[in-house]
DNA sequence: GGACCATTTTAGGTGTACCTAAATATTTAG
DNA sequence: CTAAATATTTAGGTACACCTAAAATGGTCC
């Protein structure tokens, strides 16, 4: 009755740990199966039974309780740095080197940054100057996994018209990350808020004559920060 | 009674066309299991299961009839070019801009190949000034597939002392590789060629002091052709 | 022309990562 | 507090890419 020990160094279990990371936000929450299921797209099913893999592996990957969410371990959570860490410097090689659309550098880097070897991370690293910020304004996790935590709150949440700075946009909707590159809305940028009735924003960039509306929910995907 | 139809868009499709390509010579021969097997590092039965596979496909990707070895179909042999064009684009490509050392550029390339997208092959090949040779010295296949032929010979075949200039090096030895790049052997440089006793073969690069001494084996990795 | 031997194929499994359907637990609402 | 709704897990599949062992084939050698 040997142990069958599994193999945990695949596409699929770095995709699960980066959901677990993202979902649970900075607070690292516990993160349901039907959140998970959704973000990752496979059946809940799928969830469950992954997440016993991970949780019963010899160094566990994730704490997990039936029924009662998950979260990472510290093993886990290393992992899943490391993924991200590679995500975000590819992301910065794709624009800044190769010179990529900005709304086509998730999509290739969400493949590459799980086979890349740790001399690629370290040579575009290099190439880059050690850069602290990707191209959409997310922070790299270091070497060593130390990453600052946010200062930023979600566009979404301003209830009166002012003036932010952007300071990240997400990657996730390729569409409407190139509608805001096309307004100028970019990492950095100064950015004037009207709140319009029915919960829609109004957004121009310092520089800019066009303005750009958007959904509450497309304004989740901008986060700002306060002038200063 | 449903044909199902399989997904052929694998990493592992890729590595068995490479296979027969590069198996098959430049006269596109037909390859043995036994030798796809060897080349591959899997059992013979796991390689007959494949060519089946392959054949059956609505659009087929090699010819195969059972115990009389395969060939690459046409959508094969350009599905192989494809990835081989892949590989040795990436090969120049982490040679070049990102400085690795010549022996590890090939362990690198051969697991990307399969990952990278049109746009990233396009952007290296442009940043890289639409390379012809690779930094081993092997041809580059061109987009539409088209490459020329090989007229240089292996060393190992050479019977006489002469003078020559290095053609290209394998890329699948990396100590090998790692030695010959150490004596000043790439490609491109001109080779006096000494046979000792017993089928070796000592090396001298033109400007270089110390000669290097090669097994029949490892001489087979090493392409020449006369000078001029 | 038959026996032998190497090659190749068939038959029957494994582990990974999914799936659907059914069962079960938890939460919410009346 | 219970019933309905929702969330989660269990049970029983599938496809892929391997594997080993056994059977079949085909060429060689006497
Ligand atoms: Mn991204
Ligand atoms: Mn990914
Ligand atoms: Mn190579
Ligand atoms: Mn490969």
């Amino acid at each position: 009755m040997t142990t069958r020990r599994v193999n945990l160094n695949t596409e699929s279990v770095d995709n699960y740990l980066k959901a677990i990371f993202a979902l649970g936000g900075p607070e690292e929450e516990r993160v349901s199966s039907t959140a998970l299921a959704d973000r990752l797209g496979v059946a809940p099913a799928s969830i469950t039974n992954m997440l016993q893999k991970l949780a019963a592996a010899p160094v566990p990957l994730v704490e997990y309780e039936s029924r009662r969410g998950v979260r990472l371990s510290t093993a886990g959570r290393r992992r899943a740095l490391e993924i991200l860490r590679h995500h975000r410097l590819l992301e910065t090689f794709l624009y800044e080197v190769l010179g990529y659309p900005i709304e086509e550098v998730h999509a290739e880097a969400e493949r590459l940054e799980h086979f890349i070897s740790e001399r690629f991370e370290e040579r575009i690293d290099a190439k880059l100057g050690r850069p602290k910020f990707d191209p959409h304004g997310h922070c790299i996790p270091a070497l060593n996994g130390k990453m600052s935590k946010q200062t930023s709150r979600p566009l979404s949440d301003i209830e009166e018209d002012g003036e932010f700075v952007v300071d990240s946009i997400s990657d996730r909707d390729s569409v409407l990350l190139k509608r805001l590159n096309v307004h100028g809305i970019t990492p950095g940028v100064r950015l004037r808020v009207l709140m319009s009735s029915r919960g829609e924003f109004v957004l121009r960039a310092s520089g800019r004559f066009k303005s750009l509306q958007l959904s509450l929910s497309d304004a989740g995907a901008v986060r700002i920060r306060s002038i200063g």
